[in-house]
DNA sequence: CTGAAAGCGCTTACAG
DNA sequence: CTGAAAGCGCTTACAG
């Protein structure tokens, strides 16, 4: 591979002038600039990364750390991993992916052996054991969900609250007076996922300001535990004619319960769930819901943490914690309820 | 930060004498060594990731490069990059992922730059423009997926030919002789994904040798447009007794069909998919399914590269060409075939 | 067993 | 406008 030193030959020059012609950091005649693209594109001269990323102790790297849990839904990730990646890779750096299962300790060495020009954390828990390490940490970080303590970290989320009330206000005014909501597993909640009460205990407020019952479970995340679970709510609460699912493996579930026991939605059952749009065009899901936007918040997400990586201004900014409204897409599977 | 120089003072030792007790690269007196040791933890010290590899001419990083295309198939990808991810920290990697839709730049950034020490390849097209980069890059390359030519790289994949035949032989076997066969949908061959006709053809000659009647077709990868494709088919062939279904998102949709149709599972058809069995699991899917094992192929390629990079004797073996034996996971989605 | 020095390939003050 | 030199933080021959 040709060297710095290489095309300064070639063009004549000094290592420094090459540079500088290549960065554009100084004035430089035409003739020798000229002289050195010529040598660069010659010779197809790329900087080695190591190299420039000691000279500058800039990477242009971004770490992006995800935990995949056992027993936890996959595929939704991949939409967060995208918005990450390809939002870096617009503004110029690349994404090392890091997705072992101790995170504290991965976190660690990208930022202590500084590959990385600043972190974007995925599956935030309420309590989480990495940031008080990436607030010790010289780069700077981003979340994409919402911890418990926000300090020292922007942070980027939906408005679980505003969802819930949205699913309930929405049901409300068509009519309905009782509702389930299925949330994510128990475990996930355990775990910290501070959103699956952030919607639930806002759902159940409004629910009780409308004077609507509502019934909040914990779900599944795998088949065939969740069907079942689906099942043996709707047998639970038959008066029940809306339905909301904050729960991805639910949702994916739920059409094969409703067909196979002869429920029609919406006019027997009224559904809202929560997830993105890609998902739901994936995984032929017929449901009006709120849209996670995961693309739109891992942008958000790498936009902030880029501004602090380049610009010392804004890395004296103060913290922000955004939150991202729920907008309700309409497919057409809520209506009011049939009088019984 | 700390540095190996503030080490080596607080050692009261040389620099040199510091990172040869820290690698183990030459004896070191216990006395020394336990000096150094000390001082590194107390100094919380953790190599310079970029003076390393500038010093070493290796990144412990390898590049992990997938296509997502317009109308693919994303969520399947997430496996696969699991199995990359988390095979490569075993082995002392990180995972640069790069997503951008210009593979041939974005290989040659990450190459040219150094900024790893191998690639995978996913997504490989018949005709992938990036191999000719690929052979011509410093570093090794692996595939997960099979190209026309497999020269100068090493290639896993599925032994999709040999799917295409158990698939037909696991139904002949029960009895039927007319089966339907969704593939994915034709865009996806047009762009290259040759395991789509190396399944079907397969699939095709076995079923000519057998007696057994084979409509193959191209599906589609979203709804609705699957759920109609479903439909028609089985409109269009009502005397097959068989699916086969080589298409994530088709195999995700048949439960609403079946169920709307009030067919029953195997009774009435039977069904074999391709997919994983995380896939099954999390989107329910009731199907006996020839195991895809992304996470098997991911980890057999990371190994491979990883021999290649850390061996020059390995650097100089034969290339290998490495096909996963299907295996035909049964979840009793078939049986004989009823009297008509 | 240990140290002083060179070198990896860049960038960027410092001089002119 | 250009060049010679220092320095980023490591590793590893070269000497002793």
């Amino acid at each position: 591979m040709a060297t710095i030193g290489d095309v300064a030959r070639e063009a004549g020059v000094s290592r420094s002038t090459a540079s500088y012609a290549l960065s554009g950091k100084r004035p430089i005649s035409d003739e020798v600039r000229r002289r050195v693209l010529a040598a660069a594109e010659a010779l197809a001269y790329t900087p080695n990364a190591g190299a420039r990323a000691l000279a500058t102790a800039q990477t242009k790297v971004l770490g992006l750390l995800a935990q995949f849990h056992e027993d936890e839904f996959a595929p939704a990730m991949m939409q967060y991993i995208l918005g990450v990646t390809n939002t870096a890779r617009d503004l110029g750096y690349d994404t090392l992916l890091v997705t072992e299962a101790d995170g504290v300790r991965a976190l660690r060495r990208v930022t202590d052996s500084r590959m990385v020009d600043g972190v974007v954390l995925l599956n935030i828990a309420q309590d989480d054991a990495r940031l008080p390490i990436l607030r010790a940490a010289p780069q700077p970080g981003a979340l994409v969900g919402l911890p418990g303590d926000c300090s020292g970290l922007d942070v980027f989320d939906l408005d679980f609250e505003e969802a819930g009330r949205v699913m309930v206000d929405h049901l409300h005014r068509l009519g309905h007076r009782e509702l389930i909501l299925v949330s994510q597993p128990e475990h996930v909640v355990e775990r910290g996922g501070a959103y699956v009460w952030r919607l639930r205990d806002a759902a159940l407020e409004r629910a009780r300001q409308r004077g609507v019952t509502l019934h909040a479970v914990y779900g599944e995340s795998r088949q065939p535990a969740v069907g079942r679970l689906l099942n043996g709510l709707l047998d639970a609460y038959p008066a029940a004619t809306g339905l909301l699912v904050n729960n991805e493996a639910a949702a994916a579930a739920l059409p094969s319960v409703t067909y196979a026991r002869g429920l029609r939605v919406p006019e027997d059952l009224s559904v809202i769930g929560r997830y993105s749009a890609e998902f739901a065009a994936t995984f032929s899901l017929p449901y009006s819901h709120i849209e996670s936007a995961p693309d739109r918040l891992g942008a958000m997400a790498v936009r902030q943490l880029v501004r602090r990586v380049e610009s010392e201004a804004a890395r004296a900014e103060p913290f922000v914690v955004r939150f991202l409204s729920p907008e309700l897409v309409s497919l057409g599977s809520t209506a009011p309820p049939l009088p019984r």
